[in-house]
DNA sequence: CGTATAATTCATCAGCCGATGAATTATACG
DNA sequence: CGTATAATTCATCGGCTGATGAATTATACG
């Protein structure tokens, strides 16, 4: 059926197609889950092809999760009325990390069986959250603030999307950004302990 | 060195060996990375000796995961002050869950590669949190607070314990609930929408 | 048009996995 | 004390994994 040999037609194409399968089978299957094979099978390719544009499975995993993300597209979280940056960044979260197949689920199901993508996840959170957002806001427990919103943020993602706690995986977008806006928006700007310390 | 046979001595305590050495494995490897072997090795036992006492791997895991709290052990949690749920709460969830090898983080970390994993964290969640709380409850709208708590406390184990946050892993144990207390407070008990539905 | 090279598949390797039947040794119990 | 059986290790199986060298075919470029 597919022949040996070099396939006729667009060539820089084949590849993104192996990004693509890499991308679903990381997200639903997790690191270890996600065979080279399996990945192989999905973009309808030999694994040795894999291998032969991406280098070991641990490179292509780092491909499939260089982010779409440009750090400073985040900006306008920090800008605009103080008094609803829980929600705007409930909103973003919510769109652009709550699908099954994103990013952000795929590094965190991978994360709990491999320590290198823990790592990468955390300096992300560390890098593109805690650090930016922090620096702009200033305060000595800002770090520790920006941390819980990002903790809150895992938590519905992980009651949604791997363990499916029905409350939380049936309810839409919008409502959840209702829900846990105020948390966010407490974490950020109120007092956080009864008794300072 | 260790000869084959059975070995003298007392013969019930291998079994608990071998659980012991189980939950060890599957807290921090996760459901795939903890091998048979290896958690053989850890227990100073051949690994057909496992199958031998419990079968397959599935229900070693299983067995590894029986729970040691008595759902009815968590009726203290709804009775009591309701101002003070929130604290309770928090406080029970950071003290017994948020040790690394807990059987919460082992369950956590094995459900996001393992399906039957996330199907037994969510019956947990279902049955021992959402149902009998939210039926104390009462309110239409209980199950979803109850989820959204379960939600929060995920969050944090996660970002503490798999990912290692570094603000939250090197906080203590009082100041995560302190700072957690008062956003379970809301979901429980106070108004969860701006615009009601 | 010819040829170097890029893209692709095939075949195969060593290693680890979970499972299982056979052999061995201690205990329990008559 | 003898023997059935429980507890244990050993040896091994088939299957899957990531990796890699060799063969094949299309493209790019002179």
């Amino acid at each position: 059926m597919t022949r040996t040999g070099r396939r006729p037609g667009d060539a820089a194409r084949t590849r993104a197609e192996i990004l693509v399968a890499a991308r679903g089978a990381f997200a639903s299957l997790g690191y270890e889950g996600a065979t080279m094979r399996r990945i192989a099978d999905e973009a309808g390719v030999d694994s040795a092809l894999i291998a032969y544009h991406f280098g070991t499975k641990e490179q292509l995993f780092v491909a499939a999760h260089e982010l779409p993300i440009n750090p400073s597209d985040l900006a306008f979280l920090i800008d605009g009325p103080k008094d609803e940056i829980g929600a705007r960044i409930a909103r973003f979260a919510m769109m652009m990390l709550a699908a099954d197949d994103s990013t952000a689920v795929s590094l965190m199901r991978s994360s709990a069986s491999n320590p290198a993508a823990a790592a990468m996840l955390r300096e992300f959170i560390e890098g593109a959250l805690v650090e930016p957002i922090a620096e702009q806001m200033g305060a000595s427990d800002s770090r520790e603030r920006v941390a819980l919103v990002a903790a809150q943020i895992l938590g519905v993602l992980f009651a949604r999307h791997i363990v499916r706690v029905p409350e939380l995986a049936s309810a839409s977008v919008d409502d959840l950004v209702d829900l846990i806006a105020p948390s966010l928006q407490r974490y950020l700007t109120e007092p956080l302990r009864r008794v300072p310390q």
